[in-house]
DNA sequence: CATGAATGAGGCTTCATTCAT
DNA sequence: GATGAATGAAGCCTCATTCAT
């Protein structure tokens, strides 16, 4: 996975990139374990093996087991980010963007996370994340579901007043409703019920 | 196993309960234990502890961990089975009534598993509960639930037809949308994320 | 196993009887759950089903789980010391008093203890047997070899001088030699093998 | 595994004998407590400490406490089948021949095996060897021995016809009642009883 | 930087023995 | 005498972490 590169180093005033590569090479290791046996099950020996390095080798990446967890952790919340970002980049039907967001947030949860059969153990909070790893994450998707919501009030298109919201408090429900979709049993499963969530949320705060 | 006798207690002499309920003054001590320091943290040397009985006592009464923590699961379910049969016992408006039951099972839940810090562990499904400790839960709230659709449908305050639902689909979409509120961080929130999840979607299936 | 006799008691004078037996049932039991599973793997609950009392009542009767060990092997020593008397009671060739005797000692320890799978532990001397237990059986077995020596020498029989044997060494060396047959996989294996054994050696001391 | 470098080492410096010779260093202590105080009695822990090691290196080592078992059972049977082998490259008269290959191999297993007051229980099949670990050394012996017979049938030393024996059957009585002397009190006895065993048996099988 | 042998605390479970009833 | 629930010491094994090379 890790592609040595020895013969481009000119002087000796490179090894970041080396190192940095053996860096993901381990987080890459150690997420796919994690999900496939759990943290429990997963032990430091069985990812130094499958990265490809020494045991002693992944502290000099990573503090402790729990820190490597955490540096998972956090590539995830920075590709959903991203992920999130894009998703409203283009122009569509209002309910294809509540969509698109949510499954840009959710959907990558989903896949990365709750596919797993460990997902519970991957989430549980004993692996203290510092708080705000997902905290921007979350802003960012609740942010751009309220202006959503605000673009289809602006629009005619919801009537908040008449079922009683305020646009805070429709953006809430609805990605509350959202996250019910990610019990799913399988990724089609996982797509429809969001939709459904979707539609039916939206005919509620319809005008 | 062990008869309770309460009633025929002539003087103050019932020794008898203490030595009865070991096996739920057990499961009690490392319930709480469970919640608040997870399943892995919780060794039985502090559940005998908590429960002020010797190591071996619990293995008395336990197979082994895992069998003490299928029996604390299996309480559980009993008593949520108890708790969705009763909400549906009383009259009231349709939305009251939806509320009512998905309370009684994911207010259930929540105050049992998600208000614990560990809850992901707990649910984790490492711990292979017998599939069907909570199948009859399931099956009872989702029949309750695709009975009331039935019954809204019937009054003519729901219409499906306009939503492009069945009711089996309708039921699946309310069930799991009410799921998100297990998110919730305190009760309050749960109970008033619940509400309007409840409300939000049922708007969206009416007439 | 046990069984019980309340009606004969005409009194209450008379329940060394019924306790001897109780005592026996437990050692039957216990013998044959060691020569089935060996000392380490029967536990005093296994014990105690197997003769049909509490594991408290084994207690009553033998103080410890070792001493219920000496027990069973004073047991076997008294029916060994028995059969070796009565081998040679009836007269016979030379050759055959000697197998009689031979088989009545190794052929019992043979069915009772190396046909187990556990003979070994069943022998270890951890189980600190008072030194005097199988002394009187040995003593007996040894002395009685050493009669059928003499009783072979005096009748011309045997000649110890021509093989450079006294009567003790002699009687020493058959009887170790015989010890051997033990080894054998089978019965019948060990019939043939103490057969063979006594052939050839009584032909080495012969005139 | 780990080569041994005792030649090239110039200075004080061989540490690495100390780490190679570890796992030969824990049979050592773990054969030593085995046979002083047997199976059960001696714990991982014991182990650990008379090897000078901690408990956990012991599994660096051995999977388990049964495998280190085997791994001792191994190294005997090797040790074991060398000595048989050695003791007959010697020429000598027929009767030390078969006193020398016989000390080789049961003196061999009397002094390492049944010189510990805990012989029976390491002789215990419950720990189950592997079939194959003494069957080599087994056949080995049994295998000079016929030969050693042959040799003195040959040179008209043995009548096996006139005692009624086959090669067969004379070694294997032979060999079985060697084993006997397995029965001796301490080494002196042993040799003596098994050189009689060996006088006598030959005798009976003189021309 | 990298290695991997070594560590040892900590966890689950068993079972001989006791004792209140 | 008889019971069996309760005890708790002791045992085997795992694995995150360290450190000398």
């Amino acid at each position: 996975m890790a592609v040595k590169q020895r013969m481009a180093a000119p002087k000796g005033d490179m090894p970041k990139q080396a190192s940095s590569d053996k860096r993901e090479t381990i987080i890459d290791a150690a997420f796919d374990l994690f999900r496939h046996y759990g943290y429990r099950r997963t032990s430091m020996e069985d990812i130094a093996r499958a990265a490809g390095v020494a045991k002693g080798t992944l502290y000099l990446y990573f503090a402790s087991k729990e820190e490597l967890f955490e540096a998972i952790a956090r590539m995830l919340a920075a590709r959903m980010l991203k992920a999130i970002q894009e998703a409203i980049a283009c122009d569509q039907p209002l309910e294809e963007q509540f969509l698109g967001v949510m499954d840009a947030k959710l959907g990558a949860v989903w896949r990365w996370i709750y596919s797993s059969p460990h997902a519970a153990e991957l989430l549980d909070p004993q692996h203290q994340l510092p708080d705000d790893v997902f905290e921007e994450v979350d802003a960012t998707f609740r942010s751009i579901i309220a202006k959503l919501i605000q673009k289809g009030v602006d629009s005619g298109e919801l009537d908040l007043h008449a079922a009683g919201f305020t646009v805070e408090s429709a953006a809430a429900t609805l990605t509350t409703a959202a996250y019910g979709a990610e019990k799913a049993a399988d990724e089609a499963e996982f797509r429809k019920t969001l939709a459904n969530i979707v539609r039916i949320t939206l005919r509620g705060l319809r005008a």
